[in-house]
RNA sequence: GGGGCCUUAGCUCAGCUGGCUAGAGCGCUACGUUGACAUCGUAGAGGUCACUGGUUCGAGUCCAGUAGGCCCCACCA
């Protein structure tokens, strides 16, 4: 059984190599052919340039707990692992490394570009999934997938095709969300509002009939006045009647506008006047549609006013020629007022740059038919959120859903399948699976579209494109629909609900039942970690410092399902010290077992003479067991964490390991230690496996050294220590209840000597333990050391019936060693302060007791359980009077 | 403007369907290096469960309101 064991465990000794050999092994790997109740679960593909961040180690973690308990519980597992090409982060990398080398895109030229961006994905996209593999995460390898593989984009092809002959996708004119840095159109979606403090502008026109008269609009972007085709008030509002239809003047344009009246126009809101800009304002296109006015586009693709300006204002950025058109109206007198305004304004997710509202050409899918399914699956069960109320948030976009806008113009995506025909007089349009050469009505040449999809608009395929849609494969068939979703709130409309909308509308199903909402990462003052701010950890610095189980560990048992997890980012040491420790403690508990334990110990305890203890911590293993797989069933994995970690550390290590040491030094055929033996093969092979989703490596690693059958075969492939009521014993469980608190109030009463008036049994306390207590350990034979500090007798094992008397026996004795000195006075006020507080408890109960209404209403056990409170507190709070009054009066 | 969430020990948080003498980790205090573990052990301090009402035999847990904080959605210029 090899080497020696180190005192400290050391995680980087062993992760790499026993990652190696599971996936040599094909662990990881789903088979199709099995097609057992499989398990699936389909990664958030992280972006190719990404590089491992906390929120990353989370989501995966999370997953990989999720995938190898399952694993383990014998499904057919497959969790299927790829990248996304990411359109518009990952052509921002190669241009600005293109920047740096004082090129752009444009000097490239498009085909070079696109390969050039190819090329840097080759060399450093995907390194990600070299990292996940550091952090444990046993997905299936062989299966992984990129957005752009010939496969997906088949898929994404494919899909559009499918929209446009169903009606459900078109193109127009439509103001939308541009962003001028990018120079793309982005998605609602892709626009995030921010707070500003901005000022509301009052500005005069003229009227065109009588110059002497002036009206007043209120604005936040006074630039965009260029571009204003109408005045609009609202139809009721008497202050105006006389306006509607007569015209105004633009004023630094000269321009004639219409002053028409439409109901969007809010009379408590400035003036009651709107100034009109349909080429740069939702609401006023809508208007513009109504009254039939102009659109003119005063801005370039670089929000850089345009030539449809006044000469003066051309080439100016658009926050230049606010203050321009500022200065000049404040020169004309026209420029009332400006007051304060906080608005909030849309901003590019990728780059911040503020967003542009903007009249632009780009296709868009028309949502609301997609969204029904979806909707109506929610509502009726099956498809659930945990926690529950992203639900309702989910419902409520479903419910409010726009249509989506899914053109960009990048270079560095799906391009568009929809040709033009270049002939001006036939103008065919061709939507097609196959490139065409001609067109097809005309024979005349054709010109694809320039633009690409969204990112996400392969993304929403991704539960069924990986799977190797739209051919019929057998994963498909096997594998769809998936089990789990496991992601981050951010990307609930982005992804989630777009998937399920894609899953019903290609697929005819729902693609997952359960959507897993996971928090955020965030640093130890709550601010979200990011590379900006310089708060990040880096997981992989972590499992070096740590090891990859103290950091899953610390990260499943720190993300309650929920909520949001904090990590303190300057001190490392104490953020993961809990993980580190906690697979020290395991790693120590094995490596004093193991000395004790042979082949022929690993016998079914079922088939020995199972003492108290041994029956206790089997039946809290089963407890434990069937505690932690209904958590995990329930996505409650921190509690799963918390529940093993409570069973390994205070019911294993603390109780049960102390108990058998005596035992285990017996002699090897000895009934007793033949049990101990047995038991202690037995229940840590079943707490590894319990443990081993979370923290595979240590496990894995631990449990290959256990004696017995299953050591040659892998914890990964399981099986899971299913709910077993076979170990439960209620009895032995109250006996130990009795029995440790029993030692606890012994060691409450820190007396020289006391006799348990129950049991008769004797305690001493030993004033200079140090030398004493080891000795008496060993001295006395069949003495059990308890919580290694204690002696307590074993030889009167529980004949008939369990309870503290059948443990202790009458007469026992019991040397408790006394820490330090104490303190006399200290001692006499502690005790003082302890026995008002039993009181105060004690009357409270009594109170309860007395009351009719309780115990007319109470269920039966409550009330028990109050009765059997109120007798134990009276004798413990007799038992601290005598303490007290043995200490003498008050010095 | 609409919707959702949070407020429990010095810190970060658990606490599912109401029964709690309210827990964990970290931190703090005292003692301890005794053959699994000092990456440890033992003992301990520390909480009017934000506030006010209500329902109930019983509320940290359910309901209403108040205060503070957070998030999402939204076209009031």
């Amino acid at each position: 059984m090899s080497r020696e064991l180190s005192s400290r465990y050391d995680p980087s000794d062993s992760e790499k190599e026993l990652y190696r050999e599971w996936e040599g092994q094909g662990f990881f790997r789903a088979d199709e052919k099995l097609a057992q109740d499989p398990y699936v679960i389909v990664i958030p593909p992280p972006n190719v340039t990404n590089v491992l961040h906390m929120g990353h180690g989370l989501n995966n973690t999370i997953q990989d707990v999720l995938v190898r308990w399952r694993r383990m519980q014998g499904r057919d597992t497959l969790w299927l692992p790829g990248t996304d090409h990411a359109g518009i982060a990952t052509q921002n990398v190669v241009e600005r490394e293109l920047a740096a080398e004082g090129s752009t895109r444009l000097d490239l030229g498009r085909d070079a570009f696109v390969e050039r961006v190819w090329e840097w994905v080759r060399e450093y996209g995907g390194q990600i999934i070299e990292q996940l593999k550091v952090i444990g995460c046993s997905c299936d390898w062989s299966r992984t997938r990129f957005t752009l593989d010939e496969g997906l984009s088949r898929a994404v092809r494919e899909v559009f095709v499918r929209l446009y002959e169903k009606g459900l996708l078109y193109r127009g004119r439509y103001i939308i969300n541009w962003c001028p840095r990018c120079t793309t159109a982005l998605s609602n979606e892709e626009s995030e509002h921010r707070e500003h403090d901005g000022k509301l502008y009052r500005i005069r026109y003229p009227l065109a009939d009588n110059t002497e008269r002036f009206v007043e609009v209120a604005t936040t972007r006074p630039e965009t006045m260029l571009g204003d085709t109408a005045l609009a008030v609202h139809p009721e509002d008497e202050r105006y009647a006389d306006l509607v239809d007569r015209e105004a003047i633009l004023p630094l344009v000269d321009r004639r506008l219409p002053i028409v009246a439409d109901e969007f126009v809010d009379p408590e809101f400035g003036s009651g006047i709107v100034k009109v800009t349909p080429a740069h304002d939702p609401n006023d296109f809508e208007i513009a549609g109504r009254h039939d006015l102009e659109a003119i586009d005063i801005l370039t693709d670089h929000a850089r006013i345009s030539d449809e300006a006044p000469e003066a204002y051309r080439g100016q950025d658009r926050f230049e020629a606010r203050e321009a058109v500022l200065a000049d109206l404040d020169r004309a007198g026209l420029l009332v007022q400006i007051e304060e305004h906080r608005h909030s304004i849309g901003h590019c997710y990728r780059c911040g740059t503020m967003v542009e509202p903007r009249l632009s050409l780009q296709w868009f899918v028309r949502m609301e038919p997609l969204a029904r399914p979806g909707l109506e699956a929610y509502r009726d069960g099956k498809l659930r959120f945990y926690p529950q109320r992203y639900g309702r948030i989910y419902e409520h976009w479903m419910e409010n859903i726009r249509d989506w806008c899914i053109s960009r113009q990048l270079w560095w995506g799906h391009r568009i399948p929809v040709w033009y025909c270049q002939r001006e007089t036939c103008g065919e349009m061709v939507v097609s699976r196959e490139d065409p050469d001609r067109c097809p009505e005309c024979s005349g040449s054709l010109e694809q579209d320039p633009d690409v999809l969204d990112t996400w608009f392969s993304s929403w395929l991704w539960p069924f494109s990986t799977l190797g849609w739209p051919e019929d494969t057998a994963d498909l068939t096997v594998f769809y629909p998936t089990s789990t979703l496991c992601t981050a709130s951010e990307i609930l409309f982005f992804w989630v609900a777009r998937m399920v909308m894609a899953g019903y509308e290609f697929m005819g199903e729902l693609p997952f039942a359960d959507v897993l909402i996971h928090g955020t990462v965030r640093d130890h003052i709550g601010r979200r970690m990011s590379k900006s701010l310089g708060n990040g950890i880096d997981p992989i610095e972590v499992v070096q410092l740590f090891g990859a189980d103290a950091m899953r560990f610390t990260l499943i048992r720190g993300a309650a399902l929920g909520t949001d997890l904090q990590l303190n980012y300057e001190d490392l040491e104490s953020a993961f010290r809990p993980g580190r420790n906690f697979a020290n403690k395991i790693w120590n508990a094995v490596r004093f077992a193991l000395p004790y334990l042979q082949d022929a110990d690993a016998v079914d305890p079922a088939e020995r003479d199972l003492e108290l203890a041994d029956r206790w911590i089997l039946s809290r293993f089963g407890a434990t067991g069937e505690e932690v797989t209904e958590a995990l069933e329930t996505y409650r994995l921190h509690e799963g964490a918390e529940l093993t970690h409570a069973f390994v550390w205070g019911d294993f290590c603390d109780w049960y390991l102390e108990l058998v040491k005596g035992r285990l030094e017996g002699e090897r055929g000895s009934d007793s230690r033949d049990a101990a033996a047995a038991t202690l093969v037995y229940v840590t092979r079943s707490w590894l496996r319990l443990l081993h989703p979370v923290m595979p490596f240590i496990t894995e690693e631990l449990a290959r050294r256990l004696p017995g059958e299953a050591s040659e075969s892998s914890l990964v492939l399981g099986p899971w220590p299913e709910p077993d009521r076979k170990w439960r014993d209620a009895g032995a469980e109250h006996a130990m209840e009795a029995l440790q608190e029993f030692v606890a109030t012994v060691r409450n009463l820190r007396s020289e000597y006391h006799v348990d008036p129950r049991t008769g049994v004797t305690v001493h306390l030993q004033r200079d333990a140090g030398d004493l207590e080891h000795a008496l350990a060993v001295e006395e034979k069949g003495m059990y050391r308890l919580a290694g500090i204690t002696n307590l007798d074993r030889s009167a094992p529980p004949a008939d019936g369990p309870g503290a008397s059948a443990v202790l026996r009458a007469g026992a004795e019991v040397f408790v060693p006394l820490s330090g000195v104490i303190d006399v006075d200290r001692e006499r006020t502690r005790l003082q302060t302890e026995v008002g507080r039993l009181e105060d408890l004690l009357a409270k109960t009594s109170a309860r007791l007395g009351d009719e209404a309780f115990l007319a209403k109470a269920p039966e056990d409550v009330v028990e359980r109050e009765r059997q409170k109120e007798r134990s507190l009276a004798e413990q709070r007799d038992r601290l009077v005598e303490k007290r009054r043995a200490l003498g009066p008050t010095g």
